[in-house]
DNA sequence: TAGGCCATCTGGTCCT
DNA sequence: AGGACCAGATGGCCTA
């Protein structure tokens, strides 16, 4: 499902082509460098000796870069093409950023735990989710600080792993948001709207935490 | 069937 | 100039 079949048509048709293509753009563009292949033959030609001057000029003409053909305008056709493949190009460095993208999407959904544990976070729950879990991390470790005893106290036998379970705190990994969560924000950077709630932790904060 | 999610295309803008 | 980034548009797939 990752990738379209209509996708793979396409490469399959663009693949063979496609350095082709580029060096007929390149071509059209004037990027690429004149063939002087033929120069050799003609700059190890027979000079007569006794005219300095004739030789020193086909000396400098022999440095002189070949004049090129005149470029007449390039028909709405190349100039078409050219368009094409450049879009062609663009849109294959825009699909390969957007896999990387949810590459590393997919990273970020394997470290954060989920129930039932194969449940796939959407895009948006698995950045929520991930700004829920690193805040109530955070705390976490702040609470195991004001309790002095550090992470030791929170870890002590007959304590879960959890940080939900050792503390007070919990995360929610489903889509649906705490709809009583509403309130102080301090935690998060945004903060008004609706919408944004779903940014808070699921603790409810007591509003001295946050003086 | 409507709505959500997603991949892809596209044109614009910014950056190197 | 070319690549990266972004946001809007579009169409396909899936589910309630």
């Amino acid at each position: 499902m990752y990738v379209k079949s209509e996708y793979k048509e396409e490469e399959a048709l663009l693949s063979p082509t496609s350095s082709e293509e580029e060096e007929e753009e390149e071509d059209e563009l004037g990027l690429r460098r004149p063939r002087r292949a033929q120069e050799g033959s003609e700059r190890g030609s027979f000079q007569p000796p006794d005219s300095k001057q004739a030789a020193r000029r086909l000396r400098a003409e022999s440095k002189r870069r070949p004049a090129r053909p005149p470029r007449g305008p390039k028909s709405s056709e190349s100039v078409q093409r050219i368009k094409k493949s450049r879009r062609v190009k663009a849109n294959n460095r825009e699909r390969n950023r957007m896999h990387n993208l949810n590459t590393a999407l997919d990273s970020l959904r394997e470290v954060l735990p989920t129930f039932p544990e194969d449940a796939k976070l959407t895009k948006i729950e698995t950045l929520r989710f991930a700004h829920n879990y690193i805040w109530a991390l955070s705390e976490t470790l702040r609470l195991a600080d004001q309790l002095g005893g550090g992470l030791d106290s929170l870890l002590s036998p007959g304590s879960a792993d959890s940080p939900s379970s050792s503390s007070s705190l919990a995360w929610s990994c489903t889509a649906s948001p705490s709809p009583s969560y509403s309130t102080l924000s301090p935690a998060s950077p945004s903060s008004s709207t609706s919408d944004m709630d779903y940014w808070q932790p699921y603790a409810q904060p007591r509003a001295n935490d946050f003086i």
